[in-house]
Order: C-alpha cells, then structure tokens, then sequence
DNA sequence: TTATTTGTAGGCAAATATGCTCATAATATT
DNA sequence: AATATTATGAGCATATTTGCCTACAAATAA
C-alpha cells in the first residue's frame, strides 16, 4: 500500500477503526469473524489497523460475516 | 481474482453495474473519471464489467471523483 | 459512409494483497 | 501474580491487482 496518498490512507484507517468498532459492539473476536467471513485472521487485524487497502470482495464477506449490510461499514 | 466465491462474484458484477450507471449518470467518460480518480483507465473499465475485485481505496477514489458518498456505490 | 470517440480485451512487469506460520505484546480471567 | 485469551508484528511464497501499452470493437458524430 504504498502509492495511496494521504486522504486514501486516512479514509482507510477510518475505516478499520469503525469496521474493530462494529465487531466489538457485535461480541465477536477477530478469529470469529475471520472463520465466518473467511477472510484470514491476520487480514482481519491488518485492515482493522488500516495497514492494508483490501478488497471489495472481503470487505463484502466481513459485511455479510457481521450481518449489518455493507454501507454500515461506511458509516463514519 | 481466482477464489471468490459465486456470491462475491455477483456481488463484484453488481457493484460494477451501479458505478457505471452512476458514471454515466453523471456524464463521465471513463477516461474522464479516470483521470479524476486518478485510477487507471484500464482499471476502471474492470471494475465496471466486474472483471477485477478492486480495493477499498480506489473505490473511495472513484467515489469522489463522481461527487458522491461512498455508501452511494452500494445502494443497489 | 467515414471519421472520431468511447469502451473492451489482452499481455507484461512491478507493486501489493493474501494466506500461512511463528513469536510477542496486550488484555482479560482466575 | 499467573494463566488464558486475544490482538499485533513480521517474514515468506504465492496470488492478484495495478499501471502502462497496443490493438480492436462498438457507438457516436460528421
């Protein structure tokens, strides 16, 4: 991730914080969420910490693992 | 963008489908938004056809380059 | 119809994400 | 405090995306 400029990283990691928000809030650990989303565990804790710019279709998956639709997670 | 499953897949399509009608709502060439967006031409018409399972941070790019939220991409 | 614009398609190298593993830190539980 | 659980960090091979290019198809304008 290493052409994104200061404004995608930013919105990136707003991102990460509200998705660790959103499953806390749901009681789920990151290695719930990653079985049920089967999203790797380690991609999970990358993406919460915002270190990593993934991909629609695990941001698609999270969202449906969380069960809250997808623009919940853009809510921020 | 081998091992998405069936359900990603038609996720991915559909949300290529809503961007290109909101580009062309908008009266954007792709070349337009991709010099906007600054994501490559080539890249765009991808992400359109649903061809490329394209990241978070582009879709925020491409989501300001067309002037709105980026929750606005998913409603479909 | 001819020319122009716009979109699709494919190949390629380089950049980046992904899945896997192990180690360690941080947090919660007893 | 000690133990168990949870999250972070880093490294690696492989997979995928990205940007750049060229060629062609499809639509639009002249």
């Amino acid at each position: 991730m290493y052409k994104v400029d200061i404004e995608k990283k930013n919105f990136i990691i707003k991102f990460g914080k509200n998705l660790q928000r959103i499953r806390v809030q749901k009681k789920l650990t990151q290695a719930q969420l990653a079985a049920d989303s089967n999203v790797e565990i380690s991609q999970i804790s990358r993406v919460e910490r915002g270190v990593l710019n993934t991909s629609l279709g695990n941001i698609y998956a999270i969202s449906q693992a969380l069960g809250v639709p997808i623009d919940e997670l853009f809510k921020f």
